[in-house]
DNA sequence: GCTTATAATAAGGCATGACTTATGAAGGCA
DNA sequence: TGCCTTCATAAGTCATGCCTTATTATAAGC
């Protein structure tokens, strides 16, 4: 499977998106998370493991917990996937130019 | 279903995806890409309807034929939505000192 | 050492979705 | 009108994936 294949299907799954979003506050345990979605701790895990293997979170032990947090450098290749169908060199020049505008 | 959602779903099937692919030289008819790639033309048919629905191609009859093309402001709202946990100030700049360091 | 807490894995059930063949609808052309 | 081409839809099959409960491993605290 191509990574961009990856990252697509790990993203596709409504629960692993709000795994996402409780993340995007920092990172969290894997029983913190499960107790803020109704599904059990087994599923966060799988879920986890799925958003890992695809580059999107990370995780360091804490002691017998483990902290997963949103990995940055985990959607570049996505981006570059997507980048050569609809093209982004455009936005990416606005938006320079924008911020660069308004300084 | 969510926007996001209905895009991500849509990218996360490889031969949606294939098709995309094909589209990214320009229109094509229904025929002539189930004629490139190894399922029906029911199949195809199917899977244009989901990128229809996402936003991601548009069609126009000609004759007894319809061509599919690409729509240019079909990735917008996944773009929104990833920017919201990943940032895009960060991946713009990458993308500009990507492309100058490879030039 | 023993218990408790946390997380990963195993095994199985069930829904979803991607494919097939068969059929129907609509336009172009003799 | 009749025929052919193109595409969409219907119906059914089969694989994949998401969930559950049960179990195991590891670390912390008494």
């Amino acid at each position: 499977m191509t990574y961009e294949g990856r990252v697509l299907a790990a993203l596709a799954d409504p629960t692993r998106r709000a795994i996402i979003e409780k993340l995007a506050t920092g990172g969290r345990s894997v029983a913190d998370i499960a107790r803020s979605l109704p599904v059990s701790q087994p599923a966060i895990s799988q879920h986890l493991k799925v958003l890992k293997e695809a580059g999107l979170v990370n995780d360091v032990p804490l002691g017998t917990r483990r902290i997963y947090a949103i990995d940055p450098d985990g959607l570049g290749p996505l981006r570059q996937w997507l980048d050569r169908f609809w093209g982004d060199q455009l936005a990416a020049f606005k938006a320079i130019a924008d911020r660069d505008e308004t300084s």
